[in-house]
DNA sequence: TGGGAGTCAATACT
DNA sequence: AGTATTGACTCCCA
């Protein structure tokens, strides 16, 4: 039965015999094409689809805003506007899409002549996939496709700057400026919002969330300084200094009641990573305190970590006196430039992002169920306490191939498997321990620890060490940054070394090749770097098929997802830059795709038995491990008349309120759940249709389809 | 508290 | 036996 229920998409829509629009441009014929190639062919006339052009360095695969693709879309002349609109695509979807792209603010292309980032105005589609062979590399989709491009700007490179400055923290913090750019950088790396609040302000979400919405003009807080303190150290951190923090795992609690614990505020605990003992600390803060004028008082105050809630009077416990501006209006203050305003070094900045910018972007650090294994590395640092392009470090070891004419110097060893730290599902409820809570935190951590694992190369010490340096450099004033940043070195140059580092993979035990290879699939990507998820997707979808890999092996093994999830992943992939938490998966794709061949298959190898990669999961099931497990509901299965009828109302209306789903369910004799579970997914899984058809990609296809069918084979 | 995002995983399909 | 589809779930955020 055809039910053509979103009439919106039909002009192209082929649905499903199932009745839902798999794929409305109905591409996969021409993506799934097994010339589909490998091989940029980049000379002839014919508008072909492109293929991942292999690049000495990444097997060619998507790295864009650097050089290269671009460069040739610009040269040909068909990047502009021109020519995107009065050329090959000229329906209305085209234009239409253009317009929008005009709208959005700047795009940063990755060879727009114009080093200036303000004035990269988007004079192309973020997607180019007109025509030409070497397009479909995308240039920024992230800012050209986000609603807000504008706001969405490396800040890396920036940090590195203010990192080799040796300035004090200034006087005055602008901290709309920095919550503004506290905000992007949030987005920008999928942080999620608790955790940082938690672990980098000691304080709940609510807190967090009030800062960034209404943050208070400088001189008017008086107390809760400390808040933007630490935000502002934070951000000045090196960017694998500011990940591991996120990644620290904060020792899990034990008392998991949902009954939120009431602290008394005086004697309020310490945060975890906190430890007082140390003069190093005391000293740091007399500093801090010197340096900021911040009075005894003021400091204890605000050092008084609020307990984990939700209760919004958190953030009144946190600025008891703060002086009542008008919520919002400090729009209206006359805010000089701050230090952090990062005009000042978008020179600098850009520069970086062609060299490859330092930056890596946050991948999935979010999602529970999964990704204990998207790990941070921490980046051992080179000798002059600089940061090491966290991408620059990452090694091919066994990539002799990519060495030669790389551009990109590869130390010896690189990504640090660290096992320090993954963080855990925090626990409703959860509080600070105090002081008297250090050995039983030490005992817990350990469990921990053990629990987690087999590989684990960091002790509980070892985490608390790393808690209380990322707290020294949070709470720390500017200028002592430095100092503690070389500190550190010693500390995180002990863990730095991969296992395998000396060997390639194949001579070390499984665990540690496993280790390895887990920590070259979770790498990060450069920051600003967008994937082309849907050449990614093609590009290994015909790799599994020529090389004969199981789906279900390289979903495990690979991807660290179950194979429906990849297939759905692989087959359907959504641009960039709507994935949100998501992309992680697609960074694990592209790491192993970009990998030489031995190591890829070696990966896959069914003969090898991997351990598994561990799942987040682990906590959660060993936390609730008393409980019952929750039973799944078995899977309803629609009865055709049943699912014609919901498939209409969904048309007439997508999201039925609870009496209305409840009357359906009724009427049509369903499982309220079902119904509900209808309508979100299929909400869910219309919009990302829409999503993806929004891609011009698709519009690319579209038209190929059209109009030459078959012809490029 | 409801909705979106990301998944799992049962099971339909090839 | 491997892949695609899709109902159910979990986690987050607003």
């Amino acid at each position: 039965m055809y039910q053509d229920w979103r009439e919106e998409d039909s002009e192209a829509a082929m649905t499903s015999s199932s009745g839902y629009p798999r794929d409305s441009f109905g591409t996969d014929a021409l993506w799934d094409t097994e010339n589909f190639g490998m091989t940029p062919t980049s000379s002839s006339g014919i508008p072909q689809v492109s293929i991942p052009v292999q690049y000495p360095n990444n097997n060619g695969l998507l790295y864009q805003s650097q050089h290269g693709p671009w460069s040739a879309q610009t040269n040909n002349g068909m990047m502009d506007k021109d020519n995107y609109s009065n050329g090959n695509l000229e329906n209305m979807v085209e234009k239409e899409h253009y317009e929008e792209m005009e709208r959005a603010e700047p795009v940063v292309y990755a060879n727009d002549e114009n080093t200036n980032l303000l004035e990269a105005k988007s004079s192309v589609p973020a997607y180019q996939s007109t025509s030409g062979s070497n397009n479909f590399w995308n240039s920024n989709s992230y800012k050209a496709w986000n609603d807000n491009p504008t706001t969405l700007k490396s800040t890396e490179p920036m940090d590195n700057y203010m990192h080799l400055l040796d300035t004090p923290l200034p006087n005055y913090i602008d901290t709309k400026e920095l919550c503004e750019k506290l905000t992007r950088e949030i987005h920008n790396y999928n942080i999620f919002r608790q955790e940082f609040a938690k672990k980098v302000l000691n304080k709940g979400p609510q807190v967090l969330r009030n800062i960034l919405k209404y943050p208070k003009p400088w001189n008017e807080i008086r107390y809760g300084r400390l808040n933007y303190i630490r935000i502002y150290n934070w951000l000045n951190l090196p960017l694998e200094k500011r990940l591991g923090i996120l990644d620290t795992e904060l020792p899990e609690k034990k008392c998991e009641t949902s009954e939120t614990l009431k602290v008394d505020p005086l004697n309020a605990p310490l945060p975890e990573y906190v430890n007082l003992d140390t003069n190093q600390r005391t000293e740091r803060v007399t500093q801090e305190l010197n340096t900021n004028k911040i009075s005894w008082g003021e400091f204890a105050k605000n050092q008084q970590p609020i307990q984990e809630s939700r209760d919004v009077n958190d953030e009144y416990n946190d600025q008891p006196l703060q002086i009542s501006t008008n919520i919002g209006s400090s729009d209206d203050l006359d805010i000089p430039d701050s230090l952090l305003n990062s005009s000042y070094c978008d020179d600098y900045q850009y520069e970086n992002q062609l060299l490859h910018s330092n930056t890596m972007y946050n991948q999935q650090r979010n999602s529970d169920t999964e990704d204990s294994n998207d790990q941070y590395s921490n980046q051992p640092h080179s000798s002059n306490g600089k940061p090491i392009d966290p991408y620059r470090q990452r090694s091919f070891q066994n990539g002799a191939n990519f060495n030669g004419n790389s551009e990109r110097h590869q130390s010896s060893h690189s990504v640090n498997f660290d096992k320090m730290a993954r963080r855990r599902q925090t626990s409703p409820g959860m509080r600070s321990p105090s002081l008297d809570d250090v050995t039983y935190l030490d005992e817990s951590y350990r469990e921990i620890s053990d629990e987690e694992s087999s590989q684990s190369t960091s002790s509980s010490s070892a985490d608390f060490k790393a808690v209380e340096y990322y707290e020294e450099l949070l709470a720390a004033p500017r200028k002592i940054i430095d100092e503690a940043y070389r500190k550190s070195k010693a500390f995180h140059g002990t863990q730095a070394t991969s296992p395998s580092d000396s060997q390639a993979s194949s001579s070390t035990s499984d665990t540690e090749a496993f280790e390895y290879y887990e920590g070259l699939l979770a790498a990060p990507l450069p920051y600003d770097t967008a994937l082309d998820t849907k050449i990614l997707g093609d590009s290994i979808l015909q790799e599994l098929e020529t090389k004969k890999i199981p789906q279900t092996i390289f979903a495990r093994r690979v991807a660290n997802r179950a194979q429906g999830t990849v297939s759905e992943l692989l087959r359907n992939p959504k641009p960039w830059d709507c994935v949100k938490s998501g992309r992680g998966v697609y960074v694990r794709l592209f790491n192993w795709y970009q990998l030489p061949v031995e190591q890829r298959m070696e990966i896959v190898d069914k003969k090898i038995n991997w351990p598994v990669p561990e799942k987040k999961k682990s906590a959660d099931k060993r936390r609730s491990a008393t409980e019952a497990p929750a039973k799944k509901k078995p899977r309803t299965e629609f009865h055709p008349v049943q699912k014609t009828a919901l498939n209409i109302i969904f048309k007439e209306n997508p999201m039925p309120s609870a009496d209305v789903m409840a009357h359906i369910a009724q009427t049509l004799e369903l499982d309220i759940r079902a119904v509900a579970n209808f309508f979100q997914n299929t909400r869910k899984r219309t919009n990302d249709q829409m999503k993806r058809n929004r891609h011009p990609q698709n519009d690319y296809e579209d038209y190929q389809k059209e109009n030459q069918q078959g012809d490029y084979y």
